[in-house]
RNA sequence: UGCGGGGUGGAGCAGUUGGUAGCUCGUUGGGCUCAUAACCCAAAGGUCGAAGGUUCGAAUCCUUCCCCCGCUACCA
């Protein structure tokens, strides 16, 4: 038995002062997929997720609404929660901030960083004190704040900055090199020019005042609480206990599963993982993660999601009237991975019927009531008819192309291979016509093979759905009469034609994707 | 201002060594009847944002222009 290879996996932690929308749960799904790919194919998955509770804004948040700040981020992330349980998201850890673990694994970072990149100065920045946050000039409309309408203050205060110019050559050296790889290619090329064009030292700290004594200290500073950043980026290595007595330990999780074999971050926040983070882990001389996989937005109707304009789409919802499967599909086949993409309730409710009612779910339906017709368990099949090989070539292309396509993140095109799959399998059954080979007792070797083939054609496909629609999957294992569990068969055996014994029963069970109501 | 991405039949997309423009959905016509009024076949539909250039030949290379979007730092 060889040692099973680790992979670890990361969502961005969300800031939680406001619900879950579509988009987190878009993150949700792609990273949950690709955890789900990697268990198939035999990996020790970790995958983690969280929340980011450190942000002043959830201080403001909980002033707003007169409640204790720990109170307010603790019934947010619940939600946060809610929803990756609904998603049926496959986390094995849902990291919070607040956590003291994460509070002791950030000062660990910080005071492993090398002393000469930390150093401390005074900032001069125009305040406002309703927003409780600094501007600059050319954020200002009329030289007031565009909140309050009132000018902000000339505060002047001293924090930790960290020398993120030391960085720049290896940055740029590492990311052009795909050391630490940015996929897709347009989000690399964004990052190397803006490297290029020149990185400041940016700011670390806040006084504890201004922080509203909320979020990380900085070890041996009382004075000073961690700019929230900092602190964010660390969720990925004090989840694994980095910090603790126990992470030198060789089997401890930190031990395990660091570096990050991918983080999957949304466009908007790239630089921080892209930059920050990187030049934070040299300094402290932990090991760099190996690829960060930035995603697009979801616009509606191609405005951008925004609470002010009402144009916010609630995946609980959309999991309450259309099902999580449904969901995780339209996510992960149409809205593209690497480009923004539009969401309507037309487009959704069209590839259900299209491809889930019309394609799958008829195509299970019609092959598993012939085989109920014909005896009602799998028959012996494999004749080595023309026609079986070829569709036995065409399942292995599948599988090859699926593998590819989901290496690279582009769950869409690993999709429309595995439907490649289903309609061939459709338009077999019209050329075979197993209804008039069953009226004849002289043909029941040809009809066998045809309903052999149907059945492990379904089982593969099966396979190739498992980390999109998990429950779909299994329900086509169960209809199929295996019992042995999906997740338990090794991808070697899922991709081997004939796994399939004979004389399971099948049960052909109602339609997996019933028309939608009008 | 600068850099980058996009502009392909009704919709969503593919198309990087230049060589008669593809896919899925939708539409229309036909077929089949095992199936969730599902399935199969066929057809219609595009001057590939605009103009110019290179070339025997360009969606694909060059130039200019138009439209949309992203980034242009301490912003979850």
């Amino acid at each position: 038995m060889t040692e099973k290879r680790k992979y670890y996996l990361t969502t961005a932690i969300p800031y939680v002062n406001a619900r879950p929308h579509l988009g987190m749960a878009f993150e949700y799904v792609q990273t949950d997929v690709i955890a789900r790919h990697h268990r198939a194919l035999g990996d020790d998955v970790f995958f983690l997720t969280g929340a980011d509770e450190n942000s002043l804004k959830n201080v403001q948040a909980a002033e707003a609404e007169g409640i204790p700040t720990a109170e307010l981020v603790a019934r947010n992330t619940g939600r946060f929660i809610e929803l990756t349980r609904r998603l049926e998201i496959s986390n094995d850890d849902f990291i919070r901030t607040v956590e003291s673990k994460h509070h002791v694994g950030s000062q660990k970072l910080w005071s492993a960083c090398r002393p000469e990149d930390i150093y401390k100065q005074k900032y001069q920045g125009l305040y406002c004190v309703g927003c409780e946050a600094f501007y600059t000039e050319s954020e200002l409309v009329d030289g007031k704040c565009p909140e309050h309408q009132r000018p902000p203050d000339l505060v002047e205060e001293e924090n930790y900055f960290f020398r993120l110019s030391n960085y720049q050559e290896r940055l740029e050296r590492l990311i052009a090199s795909d050391e630490l790889r940015i996929v897709p290619e347009i989000r690399k090329n964004e990052i190397l020019s803006f490297i290029r064009s020149g990185l400041h030292d940016f700011s670390i700290s806040r006084s504890r005042e201004r922080a509203r004594d909320w979020g990380v200290a900085v070890p041996g500073d009382p004075s000073q609480v961690m700019y929230v950043w900092f602190d964010a980026l660390s969720n990925y290595i004090t989840a694994l206990d980095y910090g603790l007595d126990s992470a030198a330990d060789s089997g401890s999780r930190f031990a395990r599963y660091w570096p990050a074999d991918v983080h999957v971050i949304g466009k908007g926040i790239i630089r921080f993982h892209a930059v920050y983070w990187p030049a934070m882990l040299l300094s402290a001389g932990v090991p760099l993660p190996k690829t960060l996989f930035v995603h697009g937005y979801i616009n509606l109707a191609g405005v951008k999601m925004s609470k002010s304009l009402g144009t916010v789409v609630d995946p609980v919802e959309l999991i309450d009237k259309y099902g999580v499967e449904v969901v995780r599909y339209y996510l992960s086949r149409y809205i593209h991975p690497f480009q923004d993409s539009d969401f309507t309730y037309e487009q959704l409710e069209a590839t259900y019927t299209a491809d889930l009612a019309k394609g799958l779910g008829n195509l299970l339906s019609r092959s598993l009531t012939m085989i109920e017709k014909c005896g009602g368990t799998i028959p012996r099949g494999g004749d080595g008819a023309e026609d079986e090989v070829a569709i036995r070539a065409l399942f292995a292309e599948i599988f090859t192309a699926y593998e590819r396509f989901m290496a690279d993140f582009e769950f869409g095109r690993a999709l429309d291979k595995v439907w490649e799959g289903q309609a061939a399998l459709d338009r077999y059954i019209t050329i075979h016509k197993p209804w008039e080979l069953a009226k004849n007792p002289a043909r029941a070797g040809e009809l066998h093979t045809v309903l052999y083939i149907l059945a492990e054609g379904l089982r593969m496909l099966a396979s190739l759905i498992a980390p999109v629609m998990p429950a779909t999957a299994t329900e086509i294992w169960r209809r199929l009469g295996l019992e042995r569990p999906l997740g338990e068969v090794a991808w070697a055996d899922h991709k081997r034609w004939g796994l399939l014994a004979e004389g399971l029963t099948v049960d052909k069970g109602a339609p997996l994707f019933p028309w939608l109501a009008k």
